[in-house]
DNA sequence: GCCAACGTTGGC
DNA sequence: GCCAACGTTGGC
């Protein structure tokens, strides 16, 4: 798939070219029993390699959308409660996923060639944990979100944020 | 190309 | 543990 793929459709904006210095925002979700944004703060350099993107929706937002110092918030799913807890950044933009193509990991996938990769990974370093988690809950009853990608498609472990809802999520955080 | 069966995610 | 909302697979 080309970036020109990308022009039509609902997430068009997602992939635009951007003007000079243009920063992105996205969110990516972990399990915290997995990886919580703790594990990745006491990570080397803070950073770790955001693999395992097995969907390829989100495999487009992070191969074509993601670039370096995207900020990215960091989302814990099926935890109690569900909710942002911090903010990361894009360190590496994507490269072909290692797991895809290791026979022994768990996220091996047969059909991924080495010479031509399906799936992608980026690495992500925190940057610093929100004043206070802003729960899913809080983020559903804010009308300003209604649209928000983690509403709308609510089991992509990859989805774009907009400028606008970074801004209420970051304020929200704050009070 | 259609669609039923199946698998996965993740909220509840 | 249940199930809604998908995406994927494979028979036809």
């Amino acid at each position: 798939m080309s970036p020109a793929d990308h022009d039509q459709g609902k997430w068009a904006w997602v992939f635009a070219p951007r003007t000079p210095n243009e920063k992105r925002y996205w969110l990516v979700k972990s399990e915290p029993d997995v990886f919580s944004f703790d594990d990745l703060r006491a990570a080397p350099k803070q950073t770790t390699q955001w693999d395992g993107v097995r969907n390829y929706a989100a495999r487009n937002f992070l191969r074509d959308g993601m670039k370096k110092g995207d900020r990215v918030f960091y989302y814990h799913s099926s935890s109690n409660p569900q909710a942002i807890v911090g903010i990361g950044e894009v360190a590496r933009e994507a490269y072909p996923d290692p797991t895809a193509t290791d026979r022994k990991h768990a996220g091996f996938d047969a059909k991924s060639d080495p010479n031509n990769p399906i799936w992608f990974a980026v690495d992500i370093k925190a940057v610093a944990p929100l004043k206070r988690p802003v729960t899913l809950t809080e983020i559903k009853a804010n009308k300003t979100l209604a649209d928000m990608a983690l509403v709308r498609i609510g089991r992509l472990s990859v989805t774009p944020v907009t400028p606008k809802e970074w801004e209420t999520i970051v304020a929200m955080s704050e009070r």
